[in-house]
DNA sequence: TCGTGTGAAGTGATTCACAGCG
DNA sequence: CGCTGTGAATCACTTCACACGA
């Protein structure tokens, strides 16, 4: 709800920076994204006065705030689980590392690249889980398994004590309450836009 | 909002019909997902009347029925412009063309690419990219570029008439009301993450 | 004057509860 | 009896409108 909005605001606030923009409005940040200015308001109010009348936000500052919201100013320590093409483009994808989410592991089954590293980022068996992932400290964890393996690559990570998942399988994954879950289903994303497009006539 | 859940329920439709099921109950239905039962028929019955008194759902039904709603009983033609690790992961994920979605042609300014295949998938010169779109009637594009060149190749695609795109890359992009869009933001899903985590105290 | 923060009003989505059907 | 479909009630989110600060 209002916290997948702040994630958006942060992205046009850095590109608002790299522009060289040092305050921005409320309207001028919601035309951006296609919502109203009112919206931007209370969703930024909602965890503190950030804004400053008759200004606006301060670009830097507000930057700040949100990421100490959303809890991205520390480094978040993360892991791979199933290391296919998926797992590998992901692994070599530099967008995480800027926003704080150093992978600093990555377990497969296939034998073949056990014990090789990807852009630096070491392939471990699967049966090393725990150990590596106490060794590390590490938080966070990504699935990209294929779906029949999902759920029990899910309880190991849960077993190894992390403490949120991203998975990327096309499954619901049943996890105790007490870890984060998020997942992402390109499919599903897919069928989204087919329906939208089908529909045009209606709404976007 | 109803739609995107009609993605999941097809989802679990086809993980039941897998195990052998033949009907199902919203409240069964709805437990596998996290939603209540209400929730569920109330989502079903915005479209038809799906259900039958004391029985439930018939998979293979819904499944038809829901497929029917989302516009994926037929097949959608679909291109990707991008074809760095993102984009080649996706190529070769087989979920898309089970579900209906066929890509047929790739764009990238490498050179050193064009012109190959991959997974079959033929790589074009970017400025070929009206000309393919128009002979092979695309429908839809996946963009897999960098941030910086995601705006240019938005418009490239809807100058040729497409009618929607998936965005990978994280920036907004301004497109036409006409023209169907959602975006998939990789740093945004683990931003997502790490505030259900650093918050988990208060709700999942 | 410009632009924030915020009650109040409005809109939309979710849950409740139950009539009705197989 | 089990389970759907659905009005009514509730809850959540969004927009409006305006007081107030720089």
């Amino acid at each position: 709800m209002v916290v997948s909005r702040l994630s958006l605001y942060l992205r046009e606030l850095r590109q608002l920076v790299r522009e060289g923009r040092s305050t921005v409005s409320s309207s001028q940040l919601g035309k951006m994204l296609g919502v109203t200015d009112a919206q931007v308001r209370k969703d930024l109010a909602y965890f503190g006065h950030f804004g400053h009348p008759g200004i606006g936000y301060r670009c830097d500052e507000l930057i700040a705030e949100i990421r100490r919201i959303l809890g991205t100013d520390r480094q978040w320590i993360v892991t791979m689980i199933g290391v296919g093409n998926m797992g590998r483009a992901l692994l070599r994808y530099k967008g995480f590392a800027e926003q704080g989410f150093r992978i600093v592991a990555a377990f497969d089954t296939d034998p073949r690249i056990i014990g090789t590293k990807i852009e630096g980022i070491p392939v471990y068996n699967p049966d090393q889980l725990r150990d590596v992932i106490r060794q590390q400290r590490i938080q966070l964890g990504m699935i990209t398994v294929p779906a029949p393996q999902a759920q029990h690559a899910a309880d190991q990570l849960v077993a190894a004590g992390i403490a949120g998942i991203v998975n990327f399988a096309p499954v619901t994954l049943s996890l105790p309450e007490k870890v984060g879950l998020v997942g992402v289903d390109l499919t599903t994303e897919l069928e989204q836009l087919a329906f939208s497009v089908a529909n045009r006539n209606s709404k976007r």
